[in-house]
DNA sequence: CTTGACTAGTTCTACATCGAACCATTATAG
DNA sequence: CTATAATGGTTCGATGTAGAACTAGTCAAG
């Protein structure tokens, strides 16, 4: 019969191989970006080509999952690149909106193809197959962490 | 049909599913251990108690995924805090050994107690019979990465 | 033996990230 | 209206982590 102790290995033993594949693509990732861009980086122009421009920092931050002090530092890095602009928020004096420049979509889909070219060194049939098969089921881990945070 | 750059796309979102779901797991597990205990310390002590102590720091930061500096780092840590002791290999000049202090025994065992606790809260029984589900396939995914890192 | 390649750990520097304290602006309650 | 709370961002200090250069010990080839 199962134990309590049991079902606790059980569920660190899952975060463990979640940590340890994040930190193996993550580093895949950062190699196939040029130096001085962090995969963090990357990740915001890319959020903000897939989702649109014109967003607040708080709400970039909220969706990466990274605290509002890391995006504000973030932001900056990508700032002095030339990759987005921010600019106030004319509805509202305490607020800001960031905004992809031509330089930071250009840098974007090129990143994207060298990643692409990276991880399909890597990634085959099999490994697809199995991304597809548990991509749902992780949305929902995500979803229900994120909602009992 | 299906472009590259859908399958692109796909890969790339599930490692960040990936990603945000370490972030919130790590997050969590944080804030259920003692101040000045990063998870990375305890994720050592909870390798050293399951896997045996007596191990070289490179060999735990083989089964970490951490890089042999970022190990010296840590190993410091756990030993300012008495959690372990770090002993010459007799074996062998270069290396060193890494040993349970008992102190790292009873400390392990009472975070043990708290993360149980503080992600009992959070995983229910839905979330469990999907963490049996895919378990499998993560293992296989890290594997796969790591042999073709 | 001796030299050159390899391995185990450390040190140094750089950077992403967090928590906490803080400022400015907006919203709300009495 | 005014005082208080809440919200959006920034700044500061601390820390985990990586990469590169380095030291010291081991191993292998001649």
């Amino acid at each position: 019969m199962k134990t309590d102790d049991d079902t606790a290995l059980e569920v660190f033993g899952f975060f463990n191989e979640i940590g340890i594949i994040n930190q193996l693509s993550t580093t895949m990732l950062a190699k196939s970006l040029p130096d001085g861009i962090h995969p963090s980086h990357f990740s915001i122009l890319n959020h903000l080509v897939r989702m649109g421009d014109g967003k607040s920092p708080l709400r970039i931050a909220s969706a990466m999952q990274v605290t509002k002090n890391t995006m504000t530092h973030s932001l900056k890095v990508l700032q002095d690149r030339g990759y987005i602009g921010v600019e106030p928020n004319p509805d509202d004096g305490r607020g800001k909106l960031v905004y992809l420049t031509d330089a930071g979509r250009v840098f974007r889909d090129q990143a994207i193809l060298r990643v692409t070219d990276a991880f399909g060194d890597v990634i085959g049939p099999d490994q697809l197959s199995i991304i597809r098969r548990i991509h749902g089921d992780l949305e929902l881990i995500r979803a229900h962490l994120d909602r009992n945070r």
